[in-house]
DNA sequence: TTTCATATATCATTTATCCAGATATCGGCC
DNA sequence: GGCCGATATCTGGATAAATGATATATGAAA
């Protein structure tokens, strides 16, 4: 048994006929046969049902899929490791919460794209349970996000913690204020967004509950609306300093409790962490703790 | 890249030659060679240093190194997971606490061996850190020790717990009359043994320091110098109360925060858990649930 | 310095393996 | 029955791997 049969296994066993993995993986049809049969006949145990529309997996084929697919990974990772001599190179692909990319990053970004031009950087923004899932999926190194995480394949990193603020019009007092007028809109970024979640539950605890919901697709846009009059945001109180309506917008502070947020840095545990990658953290890191104390 | 290529690589770098990997590989050394030259080739950067008495790893392949191990790891894993069909055969190679195998295993093993003939059992006994070493090391499949353990590589659960106490010959009435004493002796079943610490801090935070510490390779033998005034020593309450020394030895509550001692399972989270396995923790496992509460 | 022991590197040759294409076979479906 | 969409089998040729003989480098001992 040998990488490359696993790789053929796995095709088979993905697109679920040997014609169509011939296919994908350039050869034909006699060859994915004859790979497969002589793997099953050195495991001693068939693999797949043959029928009719093609090919479907034995409890044996189940069992041996997910060890395909990390032996692919492993092998890509090995290759990595290997070629990586140290210095930052080639493809780094992380994520970040759109909050995050727009208070933090954007200077340490251009510092590290210029400390490493041979990095082809790529930033994609998303929710904490998108890029949680992006990540675990390995479609992102790693990626920052909104904590705490608990997900046994992951491992994560305080990297920044941030005062959360409600924010809304220069108008409103206080919260209580707010809450008491009913009609009560909250502008969140997006579906899925954690803080949106947060800022229901702290709502909630007020006694304000089936708040209306306004989705934008930018924090300018947000932060806009706010200023504006027309609802309530929960927003790093740092973002809403630094905007331009600042001028405009009441900031509320909340209880310890609430207001602290920390955003981590996380990753998959067994995947090999690239030069590109621990420069980038070399990157993040350490101005971070300074700012945090 | 492939398998093939990290194997041979593997012997290479562990066995710091060409020509001895050739040997072990049972194939020639010319072979050896052009092998790690392709593979040196693919990845664009050497991975040993040639000189005369051999070779040396590059950093290069340094980096290589632990992934053609776990490539290894990997495909063995594979070929056990689709081969085994879900009937317990084959080898289990466990470890277990001396004072768990004698108080707890035993039933269950001679249960365990009965139902599922065909499974070659082996069960090594150890200290906490030698068997945990053991497991991290994929020497053991799995064993139980004594909690907590916290090692990222393994994953652990709770099996049993026992309530430790102090023994003593049947004449101390109590902890602070043996203490008061002074020449206080203790009886530990080996180096390293983990109830040897936890007698030590109990003892301490008594005001005892610096008792003489005593070694012997069997419980028996333990109690059997307690029994005859030796010293003190920290075990299971059951164990003592099975013991044919029951009689003649004092048995010494401790408080609840120290005399609770929980037994783990421990294994491998990346390891498959072969069909022997799962039935072994099916036969010691939900007994034990019962017997806790 | 010469020689020797012990390494790796290279090369021609044999051997084994893999791939491609043609063909046979099987199972539904109209 | 005949067709369609599958997998199974077979064979020649291309490709890659293993082998054995030989060349080369390096340090240690005579």
């Amino acid at each position: 048994m040998d990488a490359a049969d696993l790789r053929i296994f796995e095709a088979v066993a993905r697109l679920g006929g040997m014609n169509r993995a011939a296919a994908e993986l350039n050869t034909v049809q006699s060859n994915v046969t004859a790979r497969v049969r002589l793997l099953e006949d050195e495991l001693g145990t068939p693999l797949f049902h043959r029928h009719s529309r093609g090919v479907s997996l034995t409890p044996a084929g189940q069992r041996l899929l997910p060890y395909a697919e990390r032996m692919a990974q492993l092998l890509a990772d090995a290759k990595r490791a290997a070629t990586d001599d140290g210095a930052p190179r080639g493809p780094l692909v992380i994520g970040s919460l759109e909050t995050t990319a727009a208070l933090r990053l954007s200077p340490l970004l251009s510092r590290y794209a210029a400390a490493w031009p041979e990095v082809d950087l790529v930033l994609r923004t998303g929710t904490t349970g998108e890029l949680v899932e992006h990540v675990a999926a390995r479609r992102l190194e790693g990626a920052l996000v909104c904590g705490p995480i608990d997900h046994p394949e992951l491992q994560a990193e305080v990297m920044f913690r941030e005062e959360l603020v409600l924010a809304t019009a220069r108008g409103v007092r206080s919260l209580d204020e707010l809450i008491g007028k009913g009609e009560l809109k909250i502008v969140v970024l997006r579906a899925g967004c954690s803080y949106r979640q947060r800022l229901e539950d702290i709502l909630a605890r007020r006694g304000a509950v089936g708040a209306r919901l306004l989705e934008f697709g930018t924090i300018e846009a947000i932060l806009g609306c706010v200023a504006a009059g027309l609802g309530a945001t929960l927003l790093p109180r740092a973002l809403i300093t630094a905007s331009r309506y600042t001028e405009r917008i009441a900031v509320h502070a909340l209880p310890v409790s609430e207001a602290h947020v920390e955003t981590l840095f996380i990753r998959r545990r067994d995947s090999y962490a690239s030069s590109a990658l621990s420069a980038f953290l070399e990157h993040v890191r350490p101005p971070v703790l300074q700012a945090a104390e």
